[in-house]
DNA sequence: AATCGGCGGCTTTTT
DNA sequence: GCCGCCGATT
């Protein structure tokens, strides 16, 4: 016993008191208002160390629920180290990727092939999950096959289904006004978009949770069995769920029946209420979850108390927040740096400049710098500005492995082997490579199925049938619905993703014929497919060690399961899905998980892309209004969410303020080209509400702003001069405002490709304005667009 | 069947 | 300013 105390208390030496508060809570609902940098997930992995140690839990008992694959992965890399292999057993996972093996499971179970539940009609548990091309692809069949009137963008209808799915509403449920045509528009597409869904057993994101919320809000024997097992649910970043999550949540875990629910999360953190989020799900959870205990984390153990100050500046201008902030017991440290540029140009020096003399100084290195901005298209000039530098830098973005063609065409393949009636990847590789079926011959294909009622693939297994094929169209089609079938049939056999995607490979000769193409570029296509096959022996490996980890768990000293329990379902959630999907579903839910940012190097990212995340020194670049705050929230006053957008603006601020630990650059541009287009926008007012104080002084003069830019020249080699201040000379010949910059006619200029000559005439503004350039010798007189043109 | 050019569009994007 | 889509062209 006094081993198993002083066990318990090496779980809970390091907390403070109201991070012990949160683990040790016994029964019922708990809310953790945890600040930026609290050690929110030190509360969820102890706690749940806590629960299978010292309180018996038996880890199958256990749902721990994030967002993204990265925070899953680290709590379950934690949960390791606290409880060894007893781990596998936990369910940790996200929303998605959970809700994806229970619907498996159910479509698995024999008490559910008669299932009523309409929305799951055609589904069978090899379904594949259709990502946002597919997903738009779709939707322009369906408003083809529903005959919308085109009044609306396909992307737009596909946000708009979206939004709907992510509210919990199927295409019955919608609320649509007889006089709102786009609403009509919207809900019959969706009716049509999700009836080829089922027609190809394919899914899209949104329907994984809410096909669930349907099928356990309609099978109450399913719903029960989940309720049994999981007695203990836990919610990382609870701020960012949408209805639908919170209807699973609240399915899994009645209120009324004073559930085990903990959800961690922090309101001033909630920055996706444009993909569905409700801040409402934390606000309101006292009152949806009677009798909720509500434990606030106030203390930050990250960022200096410089840092904290001005992101509390920021915040407390936003209403209906939950009231706390933040502290920190550490030393006021440096003032934040406010770097004001003459355009994005100067100020991507700037900060490449700065970071180098960081790195200099010899106290933050590369990889604890980071640098973000408001919309990626801001991206390009730093990395520009990080290359010219030498500053090694990776840019954070999503999934770009998968996101490549090639491997996209590889992946449509695997599903197509385990999927044949998906469709959508039928058409993306019936001709890749070239196997001269061609746009003619898939219409055909694709009238005759739909006449038919029956998928491409299994239209193609007669293509003697289809009308207007001439023999050589069907001798092609019926060879491709040979390839596939093998390939189908292959994936049946197959014990391990590797071999399947092994004999992918081979039959359908996609590295070769990018190899007979002999380019650069298409050597590494070929390259990336190898690299494709790597994977999916690398995830046969984890998973064949995850399994004997698994089975070598189990024998804790844990309460029995009482008898009325005895059948209840405790494998992991990931049993029985045969490795091929697995993979797959990898692939769709995961994404490229090992593109982590590289060691020693700068990262550059959105916001957005920047939450969870912290660094020693942080660069915000565009401090400017319009751009962040985008101009998209700047005039929401009147718009029907009452200011919320700004409020996410400022909670955007909040977010990347506090990721920074020591230091802090904030950054702003006088002008910037935007859209092709110079602006000048003014500071942001996030800065103005930053106290002065706070600050080091400005410490550039700002150089005046170019008006207009009829010349741009040629970047210059920055990382060839020294670090003194420098005014850049981009805008050498700034010209008044009036035409393209005053009387030019006669000027000296030179041109990439025609070389010198002499401006005739001009006309326009801007950036697009042109001259009338006589080159002289055998060019003559050229019209080009004046920005092309270098001082003579 | 592949390529070229014009046109429109355009925040963020965990899954 | 850049990308992606669509239609027209060879």
């Amino acid at each position: 016993m006094a081993l198993a105390l002083n066990a318990e208390n090496e779980l809970l030496k390091d907390l403070n008191e109201p991070q012990k508060e949160a683990v040790l809570h016994g029964d019922g609902p708990l809310l953790v208002l945890s600040g930026a940098g609290s050690g929110k997930t030190r509360v969820i992995t102890r706690r749940v160390a806590h629960l299978v140690r010292f309180r018996g839990v038996f880890p199958w008992r256990i749902l721990a629920v994030t967002f993204t694959n990265k925070a899953a992965r680290e709590m379950r890399e934690r949960l390791v180290q606290l409880l060894g292999p007893q781990a596998h057993e936990l369910v940790v996972s996200t929303f998605h990727s959970s809700s994806s093996m229970i619907l498996r499971r159910a479509l698995k179970d024999p008490r559910m092939v008669d299932h009523k539940v309409a929305e799951l009609m055609g589904l069978t548990p090899s379904f594949v999950i259709y990502d946002d091309g597919d997903q738009l692809q779709l939707i322009k069949r369906a408003m083809r096959e529903a005959r919308v009137d085109p009044i609306m963008q396909p992307r737009e209808i596909l946000h708009r289904i979206d939004g709907e799915k992510n509210a919990a509403r199927l295409p019955d449920q919608m609320v649509v006004d007889v006089d709102d045509a786009r609403g009509v528009v919207v809900q019959k597409t969706y009716h049509a978009y999700q009836k080829l869904l089922r027609a190809a057993n394919a899914v899209d994101f949104g329907d994984l949770l809410l096909l669930l919320v349907a099928l356990l809000r309609q099978r109450p024997d399913v719903l029960d069995q989940y309720q049994k097992r999981f007695r203990h649910i836990l919610v990382d970043e609870f701020q960012d769920t949408n209805p639908v999550q919170y209807e699973l949540l609240r399915l899994l875990a009645p209120p009324e029946r004073r559930p085990n629910l903990v959800v961690v999360g922090d309101d001033d953190q909630s920055i996706y209420r444009w993909r569905g989020a409700s801040v409402d799900n934390i606000l309101d959870f006292p009152e949806h979850f009677p009798g909720a205990r509500v434990v606030k984390l106030e203390q930050n153990y990250r960022s200096d108390q410089n840092i904290l100050d001005a992101a509390h500046a920021v915040i407390r201008r936003n209403s209906r927040r939950m009231p706390k902030k933040l502290w920190s017991d550490r030393p006021k440290g440096e003032n934040l740096t406010l770097l004001l540029n003459r355009d994005e140009r100067a100020e991507a020096q700037e900060v490449a400049r700065r970071i180098h003399g960081l790195q200099r100084e010899g106290f933050i290195k590369y990889s604890g710098m980071a640098v973000f901005y408001r919309t990626n298209a801001q991206s390009r000039v730093l990395e520009e500005a990080m290359r010219l530098a030498r500053v090694p830098y990776t840019l954070v973005s999503g999934r770009s492995f998968y996101d490549r063609a090639e491997v996209r065409d590889a992946a449509a393949y695997l599903r197509l082997m385990v999927n044949p009636r998906s469709d959508a990847d039928l058409l993306r590789i019936i001709n890749t490579p070239a196997r001269g079926i061609g746009d003619t011959t898939v219409e055909r294909l694709v009238d005759f199925a739909n006449q038919s009622g029956v998928s491409l693939y299994e239209a193609s297994a007669a293509p003697e049938r289809i009308t207007g094929l001439n023999s050589a169209a069907v001798r092609r089609l019926s060879g491709f619905h040979a390839l596939v079938s093998s390939l189908h049939a292959f994936a049946q056999e197959s014990q391990d993703a590797a071999s399947a995607v092994d004999q992918m490979l081979k039959e359908t000769h996609l590295v070769e014929s990018l190899q007979t193409e002999g380019s650069d570029e298409s050597m590494t296509r070929a390259e990336n497919l190898r690299e494709f096959l790597g994977a999916a022996q690398e995830f046969d490996l984890n998973r064949a060690a995850a399994a004997v980890a698994a089975s070598t768990a189990g024998d804790g000293d844990t309460a029995p399961v009482p008898p009325e329990e005895a059948d209840l379902d405790t494998s992991p959630l990931t049993a029985d899905i045969p490795p091929l999907n697995a993979f797959l579903e990898q692939i769709s839910l995961v994404g490229d998980a090992d593109a982590e940012v590289g060691e020693g190097r700068v990262a550059l990212m959105t916001l957005h892309a920047a939450k969870g995340l912290e660094f020693d020194a942080v660069f915000i670049t565009g401090m400017e209004d319009g751009v962040f705050p985008h101009s998209r929230a700047l005039h929401g006053g009147e718009s029907e969410d009452g200011g919320e957008e700004m409020a996410e603006e400022r909670r955007l601020c909040y977010v990347g303020f506090t990721r920074a630990r020591r230091r802090l650059f904030v950054s702003l541009a006088q002008c910037r080209s935007l859209f092709g287009e110079l602006r000048y926008n003014p500071p942001s007012r996030f800065l103005a509400e930053v106290p002065q104080e706070l600050f080091g002084i400005a410490e550039q003069e700002l150089p005046p702003a170019p008006k207009e830019a009829p010349f741009t020249k040629k970047k210059r080699n920055w990382a060839d001069e020294d670090d003194g201040p420098r005014v850049d000379r981009t805008y050498s010949q700034a010209a008044d405002g009036e035409g393209i910059g005053g009387d030019v006619r006669g000027m000296r200029v030179r041109h990439e490709q025609f070389g010198m000559g002499r401006i005739i005439s001009a006309d326009g503004q801007g950036p697009n304005a042109k001259v009338t350039v006589d080159f002289g010798g055998q060019v003559g007189l050229k019209r080009v667009i004046a920005r092309f043109l270098l001082p003579g």
